[in-house]
DNA sequence: AGCACGCCGACT
DNA sequence: GTCGGCGTGCTC
């Protein structure tokens, strides 16, 4: 009988393939391994195991497999269950998720490795000069990577080049597929077994005797390893005795030192462990209480907790009783949120049970955690990660923590799959039959939503821990205020006010603009130009910073001009306000307090967030201004006040779920203030302070945002009462871009009717010169998801069918928000 | 997505 | 005449 798998592979493609095997290969192979497979012409990929079976394909003649490249499945069954749920609802690929899913040390590629052809003399003279080029390169390598042929020549294909060198049988060529996981390994020495004996050991210290580093050395290795009664690492050999490594090496070399490796784990942490877990209040017992006894009814729990109500601290008992049950805890947060601070936290409890998955580790510390959770360890018990760590490969999983579960950055946006971390891990939680418990001072709609609907259990903590107030918040018209000239720059008197006596009295405060640069908009006062991007539909934004003029959509820069572009003008003029400006606008009015800023621009490398952090943390910096960053749960002591300081751009902002995301977005940096015993104060200019949402913000009163936004949902046919996908269109032509967005919403509208909207261009129609046309399908809760799903498939793919619009990409977004 | 094949304009 | 642009089609 012959024997073949389906196997996923890393590309956007539909469909399984097929390959065949050999019985050998079909006994040992499981579903969830990897496999090597050749694939095209000449690539090999990484495929998992999805099915093996007998059925050999009928229309074409499967291919044999390259290789196998593990010993056990590396995901389970369950995962790959949760892999076609991601792929049928986000409507994407199998190869969309694996993609995702796996740290990429696990997907090896095929690099072409090109080598001379040394069974041939070669006339040089036949050699054009790049092809002389990478001939003379390869007398001194012995191989070279396409990519560093193209590097030689300077060019962006080297291909054409290649196969022409292969045709005068100057080079050849071959796949090579790396593995790309290399455990860690750490070089230790010992004393040589012939030296076991007392009188073996005199005499070699008698012969050492006049070579006094190397005796030095001997004697440090034996007192280190008395200390420490552990193997001795060359590291610690090295330092402890002063000796170069060159002294070490001769005594290798001798045979007296014998050096050996062990594997270690790149992720450890040493610390004290197991610090007893705090006692909770009264209000968060209560709230454990409650939420342990919902859990007996709902599956999914909805933690509705004010800032700074201790939410973490019944986490943590959560927690605790899930480990002493023997099960793993997945502790999901936005990425952002993910702070040393808490990770410590954690560990202060739970000592090296705990490990953190996110994008900032290595590839190689990634894929620790990911083997310590597939092989159950104690080290992965509780998983603190971001979205992506819905993936790993649970197998005893009890309890699912999403906490700041209204944050946006759960869901997936640019590469496929699309999907929400939130709504899959509650998915996952229901494969594993374990509980999933969401957290948050301001819910998502949906979420909350669900809980009246009782389909989540809902319970509410709404005392700050140690009983500290909530803030006290007051709107400032700044519009009654430049009436009345009592603002300087973007600063009412009111803020300045506060802030004088804030610092005055030692602490610190915030200030809040969620937007970056020094100003969006540079314009001209003569001829009104002001400069675009060249790539997209959008006016450059300025930083005085670096005296530059950026695109946030595609990273264009150019230098700021000092003349207008179109006109020659040197009178030009910046229209809103930035972190940047209102940086420069605080050192001038308070030039004695230290000033920072935080926003995309002062936190892009791996620790420039943890500094600024920990710069506030000691007391360095008395004023800090930044972005919606602010708002991501930290903990700041000795912050008295926040100023937002200007709440309508984002009232103002074009989407169904601005209003709520604004009272997100301020009630987070509100909870900023006064952690402590001391009251804190919010400061929110506006030129609307009538606007409902402000007024739902300053008195706390997230019931009546509730009620009112879901008014709105109900008459607009929004989320969470309708469910929607979001269709895009993107294609560098416009008049293309339009007929066939055009054509897409026809065919939907045969179908659906009323319920599509659009097209319509995006409030940005250009981005990194592709047009965009976007489509909205909003799908009625009574009506058939799959069936709607079904429907649109189709349509795109009659929309392919057509060879027109071949060259037009399409993005379907499920829950596009 | 890659990658090859194949057909048209702008250079030596 | 060749080089290289990108439209088209296929991948077990």
């Amino acid at each position: 009988m012959s024997h073949f798998i389906d196997v996923i592979i890393p590309v956007p493609l539909q469909r399984l393939f097929t390959y065949s095997i050999t019985a050998a290969e079909a006994d040992f192979l499981k579903i969830g391994m990897r496999v090597s497979v050749p694939f095209g012409k000449s690539k090999i990929y990484t495929g998992i195991v999805f099915k093996i079976h007998n059925e050999a394909p009928g229309v074409y003649e499967a291919k044999d497999i390259h290789q196998i490249l593990d010993d056990t499945p590396i995901i389970n069954e369950t995962q790959l269950q949760l892999w076609q749920w991601i792929a049928s609802y986000y409507l994407c690929t199998l190869g969309d998720v694996m993609r995702a899913a796996l740290p990429s040390a696990f997907i090896l590629e095929s690099e072409t490795i090109v080598s001379k052809n040394s069974q041939k003399d070669i006339d040089e003279s036949v050699l054009k000069d790049d092809e002389f080029l990478v001939y003379d390169a390869l007398q001194f390598q012995s191989s070279l990577k396409v990519h560093d042929i193209s590097n030689i020549l300077g060019v962006k294909n080297a291909l054409p080049i290649i196969k022409r060198l292969i045709e005068k049988e100057v080079i050849s060529v071959e796949e090579e597929v790396y593995e790309k996981y290399k455990p860690k390994l750490v070089r230790y020495v010992r004393l040589h077994n012939s030296y076991a004996s007392e009188v073996e050991l005199h005499q070699l210290l008698d012969d050492l005797s006049r070579a006094p580093k190397q005796h030095k050395v001997i004697m440090t290795l034996f007192s280190l390893s008395a200390t420490s009664k552990k193997p001795v690492k060359v590291t610690d050999l090295t330092k402890a005795s002063e000796a170069s490594s060159s002294i070490i090496k001769a005594l290798i070399d001798k045979g007296v030192l014998e050096e050996y490796y062990i594997q270690i784990d790149r992720v450890t942490y040493e610390g004290d462990e197991n610090e007893a877990t705090k006692r909770l209040n009264v209000h968060q017992e209560n709230a454990l209480k409650e939420i342990k006894e919902n859990f007996l009814k709902h599956s999914v729990v909805l933690l509705h907790g004010v800032t700074s109500s201790g939410k973490t601290e019944v986490y943590v008992k959560l927690i605790e009783a899930a480990i002493s049950r023997g099960e793993q805890v997945l502790y999901l947060l936005p990425e952002i949120a993910l702070t040393t601070q808490l990770i410590i936290r954690l560990q202060n409890y739970f000592g090296e049970q705990v490990s953190v998955y996110h994008s900032k580790y290595t590839v190689h510390e990634r894929v620790e955690v990911w083997n310590n959770v597939l092989n159950n360890s104690h080290k992965a018990q509780v998983v603190l990660g971001a979205r992506s760590s819905i993936f790993l490969p649970f197998n005893n999983l009890g309890l699912i923590i999403i906490d700041e579960e209204h944050e946006q950055s759960f869901k997936q946006f640019d590469p496929a799959p699309r999907y929400h971390a939130r709504d899959t891990a509650v998915v996952l939680a229901h494969m594993y039959q374990s509980k999933t418990l969401l957290g948050s001072a301001t819910p998502s709609l949906e979420s909350y939503f669900n809980a009246q609907q009782n389909k989540y259990g809902l319970v509410e903590l709404n005392t700050r821990y140690n009983n500290v107030i909530m803030p006290d918040m007051e709107l400032v018209d700044i519009k009654d205020k430049l009436k009345r000239k009592r603002m300087k720059g973007h600063f009412s008197d009111r803020l300045i006010e506060e802030m004088t006596e804030t610092l005055s009295e030692g602490y610190q405060v915030i200030l809040f603009q969620n937007r970056r640069g020094y100003s969006p908009i540079v314009e001209c006062n003569t001829c009104g130009h002001s400069p675009q991007c060249p790539n997209c539909d959008v006016s450059l934004t300025y930083h005085q910073y670096r005296n530059q003029l950026r695109c946030h959509y595609c990273g264009y820069i150019m230098a700021m001009q000092d003349n207008c572009l179109a006109c020659g003008s040197p009178e030009l003029d910046s229209k809103g306000f930035g972190t940047e400006q209102i940086e420069l606008e605080v050192k001038s009015l308070f030039p004695d307090y230290n000033v920072a800023r935080m926003d995309l621009d002062t936190t892009r490398g791996k620790y420039g967030y943890e500094k600024i952090i920990t710069a506030l943390e000691q007391q360095e910096i008395d004023i800090l201004v930044g972005t919606q960053m602010l708002t991501k749960g930290l903990d700041f002591r000795n912050v008295k006040l926040v100023g937002v300081m200007n709440a309508d751009n984002m009232l103002n902002f074009p989407d169904f779920r601005a209003h709520e995301r604004s009272f997100q977005l301020i009630l987070q940096v509100a909870g900023r203030a006064g952690r402590t015993d001391v009251r804190g104060k919010v400061l929110i200019q506006t030129y609307n302070p009538h606007h409902n949402i402000l007024q739902q913000v300053s008195t706390n009163d997230y019931m009546s945002m509730y009620m009112e936004q879901m008014d709105e949902r109900y008459n607009f046919k929004y989320p969470p009462v309708y469910k929607q996908i979001k269709i895009t269109l993107k294609h560098k032509d416009y008049q293309k871009t339009e007929q066939a967005s055009i054509w897409y919403g026809k065919s939907l509208r045969h179908v659906f009717g009323d319920y599509v909207l659009g097209p319509e261009s995006p409030p940005v129609a250009r981005i990194r010169n592709q047009y965009h046309k976007n489509l909205l399908v909003k799908i009625p809760k009574k009506q058939s998801l799959a069936k709607t799903k079904e429907a649109i498939i189709k349509i795109n793919n009659s929309f392919f069918s057509i060879k027109d619009f071949r060259s037009v990409r399409v993005v379907l977004n499920v829950d596009n928000f």
